[in-house]
RNA sequence: GGUCCUAUCGUCUAAUGGCUCAGGACAUGUCCCUUUCACGGACAAAAUACGGGUUCGAUUCCCGUUGGGACUACCA
């Protein structure tokens, strides 16, 4: 039983390739991975593939591990680069190809294009003809190295899915090389999967087409299958597959936003997967003891960016304020402008309520900001201008008497409740409240005052009284 | 066009043949709290795509239709 174990240890991994920043749905995917691997007590491995040197980059692949870190999703093997594997897959290209498998193609891009403009034409499936199969095309006059692929059904039981099947005959001999040195993604990921004992292959629904052209591969080279899960996806508001066109897709952009990795975490988690009871809130080692595979669902989950924004509002609720302050001015450090951390603190304090994102801390503190206003602004209901007036002559009085050092919340309510009381609520703390902030829609007036301090406060009040007096006349 | 996947409230989803005139969450609306907004609290509205089977009984199983999506590269 032991030895079972062992034999059949879990391996997933994560496989991006380095021709972008992390895509929400890569990490999604290596979630779901680090996840599975967790429960089942087996290693997730992360694996760049980056056999496309034309379009990989190293600032991608830096951006990718970043990322994954930063969301806490480690990895315990890698990362391992498949540019650094060459001999690994050539070794295998030479076997294909001495064994008749794999061939030489001389085809030029032109003629490959003019072949499927043909079976579009007549509404054939479209595949390549395999012309260039038996005629020993050499290494030197050839643009690249085939798999052929013999007519057969393949049949391959997907976890999330079920049995899948799919009529080989419709797939044409696959490009699985350019050269000895430049192996392609299905050939790469097969040699890779086979070299890394991957035990699961836990990847996108995108990927689902390209499963029998590997499994044959493997046939070919006497490999195991690995098991098959294939994630739906997430989609975009209009059920397409999740694009820059429509919504953020990099973990980088949501990083910047200041949402919180662990809300991030948790709302990747629910898209496509649902714990058996009804909590949602949930931390990743909750999520890991929660989930199963087959609690997977089958059909895309649009990415619903209000949901992601309540979760985060629950995260950041329950974070410490000086934690969040710190990210604050790591993040948009130079747009706070001169503010000490006092001031900011007892901003985040007063605003934290209504912010669901980090980023959103500066429209808060834009929102202290005094700008210019009307005069009506001033007037609570139909209250009389004189009576207005009055309050915020009263309220000048008081919190001029009011030392700097009790200039906060809760000791300026004490000092002006009572007068509020009895003068009418509305009437006193309205124009207060107006005054101080210039909007309609603010933060209390004893917040207000509390980070605006005693010398801003008496400021706004008196040009609100010099408002009320003048600014009749013009 | 071909192949494959898929289908419960606007969105994420629960219910794996009966316990459901379909449950939760986000969003929305109303009310309460309240000096405004936000927070918080209460309540409401909102779905099994359609048509056939199977069954005593279908959201659940099967078939078809329709819709949606993915793939269809010398990208991954």
């Amino acid at each position: 039983m032991f030895n079972f174990f062992r034999k059949n240890k879990v391996r997933v991994r994560i496989a991006p390739s380095p021709t972008g920043y992390l895509h929400i749905g890569t990490a999604r995917t290596a979630l779901f991975n680090l996840l599975f691997a967790k429960k089942m007590g087996g290693k997730f491995i992360l694996r760049i593939e980056d056999t496309d040197l034309e379009r990989s980059e190293k600032r991608f692949e830096e951006d990718i591990i970043q990322s994954l870190k930063w969301l806490g999703l480690d990895w315990d093997e890698g990362p391992y680069r498949q540019s650094e594997r060459l001999d690994i897959y050539e070794k295998y290209l030479i076997k294909l190809l001495k064994d008749k498998k794999a061939y030489y193609c001389k085809c030029r891009k032109e003629d490959l294009e003019k072949e499927r403009e043909l079976q579009t034409k007549l509404g054939e499936p479209l595949k390549y003809s395999g012309k260039c199969a038996d005629q020993n095309i050499s290494p030197d006059q050839a643009s690249l190295i085939r798999f052929k692929i013999n007519a057969a059904q393949v049949v391959f039981k997907d976890l999330i899915r079920g049995e899948i099947n799919f009529d080989s005959a419709l797939i044409g001999d696959i490009a699985i090389a350019k050269n000895l040195r430049t192996p392609l993604y299905n050939f790469a990921v097969v040699i890779d999967d086979y070299e890394m004992k991957i035990s699961h292959v836990i990847r996108g629904e995108d990927h689902i087409a390209n499963t029998p052209k590997q499994i044959l591969l493997q046939q070919a080279l006497g490999f195991p299958e690995p098991k098959y899960a294939h994630l739906p996806l997430i989609l975009d508001p209009d059920r397409s597959k999740m694009s820059k066109r429509f919504s953020a897709t990099s973990i980088q952009e949501y990083r910047e936003q200041g949402y919180l990795p662990e809300a991030l975490v948790n709302f990747m988690a629910l898209l496509g997967w649902h714990p058996s009871d009804d909590k949602e809130k949930m931390d990743i080692d909750e999520i890991t003891i929660k989930f199963e595979i087959d609690r997977i669902q089958k059909g895309g989950a649009v990415f619903d960016v209000k949901k992601l924004d309540w979760l985060n509002s629950e995260y950041l609720r329950g974070e410490d304020n000086a934690i969040l302050l710190k990210s604050i001015k790591e993040l948009y450090g130079k747009e706070l402008g001169g503010l000490n951390d006092e001031v900011l603190f007892k901003m985040l304090t007063v605003g934290k309520a209504r912010i669901s994102k980090l980023r959103d801390f500066l429209d808060l503190k834009a929102s202290f900001d005094l700008l210019e206003y009307s005069l009506d602004l001033l007037i609570w209901k139909d209250t009389d201008k004189k009576i207005i007036l009055e309050n915020l002559k009263k309220s000048r009085e008081i919190l001029r008497t009011v030392l700097n050092t009790k200039f906060n919340k809760e000791d300026l309510e004490k000092e002006l409740m009572p007068m509020a009381d009895t003068r009418g609520r509305g009437a006193v703390l309205w124009p207060l409240r107006a005054a101080l902030s210039g909007k309609d829609k603010s933060p209390g007036p004893f917040e207000l005052m509390d980070v605006l301090g005693k010398d801003e406060t008496l400021k706004r009040i008196e040009l609100a009284i010099q408002k009320l007096e003048f600014g009749g006349k013009n």
